[in-house]
DNA sequence: GAACTAAGTAAGCGCTTGCTTAGGATGCCG
DNA sequence: CGGCATCCTAAGCAAGCGCTTACTTAGTTC
C-alpha cells in the first residue's frame, strides 16, 4: 500500500467520521490540523501551514476558530468522544467476558491503528490545551480507563480471570493500545485489524491463571 | 512523597548518571533542558527557558552548544545509550529464558519510570531532531527492539515459551514498557519497582502457552 | 435594488524566537 | 605580570508567529 493513498485514506475516513463538522471548511480546517499537529506537533506547527493545507490564507483560519488553541480543543474534544463511543461498543457487544476482553483490547488497538494521526495528538499534545481544556479532555480519558476496568471486574466476578492487580493490569492494557498511534505506520507490515487480533491474544493470555 | 523533591530525585539521579557531561555548566544545561523538554516539548521549550534554569543569559547556551537542536541530539544520544545499557545489563543477567525475559521487561519498565522525564523526552520529541540525527537515533531504538527479541526467541528455542509472532510479541512488550513514560507521575501509586514487578508478571503470562 | 450575512483576503501589528557579536571577568601558567 | 583559555554577558538582529483589522465578494432575502 503506498503511503500518501494510506494518507488519504486517514483524510477520507475522518471527513466520513466528522461529517457533522460543519460548515465543509470548518472540517477542512480541522483535519487539516489533525495532519500537521500528528506531523510536527502543536507547536511546530504554524496557523499559516493549517491554512495553507486547505488553500486559504492565514486570516481563514480565524473565520472558523478563534485561535489555534481551540482547534487542538476540538480535535481532542471529538477524538475522544469517538474513541470512547467505539470503546463502549465493544464492551456492550457481549457478555460473555472472555470475548468481552477480546472485542474491547482487538477494537481499541485497531482503531488506535486506523486513526493513528488524530490519536498521536489526542495522546501527545493534549499537554498543550489551555488549563480548562486540559481538565475537561482528561475526565474523559479516565472514562476509558474506566471502561477496561469493568471489562476486568466482570471477568474475575466471572470466576474466569485470574487478575490479581485490576488497576494496574487495566493501565497495562489501555496503554498497550494508545500507544499504538505512536509506533504504528500505514507503512508498517500489520493492518489495524492485524493488530487488534494480536493484542486481543496478549490480552487473553494476561487475564489467564498461570 | 512530595513530587517537587521527586523531582529533585531525579535531577540528581541525572547529575550522577551523566557525570560524564563536562564541564558541569553544560551537563546542568542539559538537564534543564530535559526538564523543558519533558514539561514543555522542544518547540514550546525557548533558549530562554533553559538558561534560565541554570541562573545563565539566554547566550550562555551557545557557549557549550551549537543550537538548540544539538541540545536535545545529545539527550536522544545519551539517553538511549544509558537505557541500552540498562537493557542488556538485564538481558545478560541470567541465563534462563523465564528469569531473563522478567528481568528485561521488569526493569526496562522500572527504567521508564525512574527517568520518566528523559525517557519521555526521547520517545515523543525526537521527531524533531534534524534528519540525520533521527536516522542515527532511529538505529538505536532499533537495538532495544533486537534485545527484547532475542529474549523471546531465546525462550522459544528453550521450548518454555508459546510466542507465535515474535515480532509483534516483542513490539508489544516494549511498547508496553515505553508508555510507562507517558503516564508515569512521581505523584501516582505505583513506585517504579512495583511497576517493573507487575509488568514482569504481564510479560510471563504472554509467553505462556493458554 | 438594497441590506444583510457568511466566508474569505491582504496587510500589518506587536511580540517572540534562535542565534550572533562584541566585549568582559576569572583563573591558570610560564 | 601578561597571555591565554574558559566561561559567560548585554545587546541586538532577522525572521517568524498568532492574531487583528478593514475590506471584498458572493449569495440570500425582502
Amino acid at each position: 500500500m503506498d503511503t500518501a493513498a494510506a494518507d488519504l485514506d486517514e483524510v477520507e475516513m475522518l471527513e466520513r467520521a466528522w461529517h457533522d463538522v460543519t460548515p465543509a471548511p470548518a472540517r477542512r480546517l480541522l483535519i487539516a490540523a489533525v495532519q500537521a499537529f500528528g506531523e510536527r506537533g502543536y507547536h511546530a506547527t504554524t496557523t499559516r501551514d493549517i491554512a495553507t493545507r486547505v488553500g486559504m490564507s492565514p486570516a481563514g483560519v480565524y473565520v472558523h476558530y478563534r485561535s489555534k488553541e481551540e482547534l487542538l480543543y476540538r480535535i481532542c474534544l471529538i477524538g475522544h468522544r469517538h474513541s470512547l463511543v467505539a470503546l463502549r461498543a465493544a464492551a456492550a457487544r457481549s457478555g460473555d467476558p472472555m470475548t468481552q476482553l477480546r472485542d474491547v483490547i482487538g477494537e481499541f488497538a485497531a482503531w488506535h491503528a486506523l486513526f493513528h494521526t488524530p490519536a498521536r495528538v489526542i495522546s501527545y499534545e493534549l499537554n498543550h490545551l489551555d488549563p480548562a481544556h486540559l481538565t475537561e479532555i482528561t475526565a474523559l480519558r479516565h472514562e476509558m480507563d474506566l471502561v477496561v476496568r469493568a471489562t476486568l471486574e466482570h471477568g474475575v466476578k466471572a470466576g474466569v480471570f485470574d487478575v490479581p492487580d485490576i488497576p494496574g493490569t487495566g493501565l497495562a492494557l489501555l496503554s498497550l493500545t494508545v500507544d499504538v498511534a505512536r509506533w504504528y505506520r500505514t507503512s508498517g507490515r500489520r493492518a489495524p485489524e492485524d493488530i487488534g487480533a494480536l493484542y486481543a491474544d496478549l490480552a487473553v493470555r494476561m487475564v489467564q491463571a498461570r
